[in-house]
DNA sequence: TGCATTTTGTTCATGCTTGAACGATTATGT
DNA sequence: ACATAATCGTTCAAGCATGAACAAAATGCA
């Protein structure tokens, strides 16, 4: 009878996701701000956090890790080998593949602005609890999960 | 001593934030895929939303709402007229101000398209509990509300 | 009133991201 | 072995978002 009723905003779970859409995008316009001091783009963090973790990834594997294009990722090496971040090197087995390697100047600067990142988070976190920060994080890493081969 | 036990992956809260940043890159994905069916950008709905919630709202209101520039929803109004989504008329009593209104057509699309992505939003969440997404939904504004005025 | 400041929307140059097309290389299957 | 298919990285054109500079209009204050 009435529409109203069906409307997405008297439905929890969409308007709980929209205030997830809100809050990211504050954080990414913080972040990109707290990140200007290190000369570093929000999408260079990502790759030298999964290069920190994955040393000698190739691109292919660091643009699946990052929910990006290959191209991407060929679009950030020139800059990023320039400012001395990073070093690309031909993989000996398979010539088609070149595996990427934080340098040290790479590692320093990634675990500087990691610094600035976590005190952003810790920040706004600082209201929830620990156990609210959790349960938030396993609805988010199953959301990831069921939508991860789509 | 071991510096390992300052990195952020160490940090619960800055390793379930990475994780609402990875669901939240894999929602827009599949959000985009069913958006198609309708001719509709993620942008072109989000201003959609706000307008149906606000009618007679200016560009520059709308830019506040959705965190981006005013440029930004200038840049969308050319197409959205032509698809008849939504219509502008100058403001009387100020005439540098154009309001924005959806038409017949554009309020059914976004319902429409409501109802794909509140499906979507629905099945990713299905596993999480009523009080986790609603625990998560206040943590979520917890932040756009610290954010809110950087 | 008169003049500076602010606000609104537009334009434009820049940079980022994407997807398709491509060459080189490797894997597969017969 | 050989032909076909798949994979990796690159290039390029297109679409979007951003911020600075701008014109028109409104506001504030002397």
């Amino acid at each position: 009878m009435n529409k109203m009723q069906d409307l997405p905003w008297d439905n929890p779970r969409f308007r709980n996701w929209i205030a997830v859409v809100q809050a990211e995008k504050a954080i990414v316009r913080a972040l990109t701000k707290a990140l200007q001091p290190f000369d570093l783009k929000i999408a260079q963090l990502d790759l030298l956090m999964n290069l920190y973790r994955h040393p000698g990834a190739s691109q292919h594997d660091i643009a699946r890790k990052l929910l990006v294009g290959r191209s991407n990722v060929t679009m950030l090496m020139p800059q990023m080998e320039k400012q001395g971040l990073i070093v690309r090197e031909a993989d000996a087995k398979d010539k088609r593949v070149l595996r990427l390697q934080l340098t040290p100047k790479g590692e320093d600067v990634l675990l500087q602005a990691l610094k600035a990142y976590t005190a952003l988070i810790d920040r706004v976190m600082a209201s929830s609890t620990p156990a609210q920060c959790d349960s938030m994080g396993d609805t988010m890493r199953k959301i990831s999960e069921m939508l991860k081969d789509e």
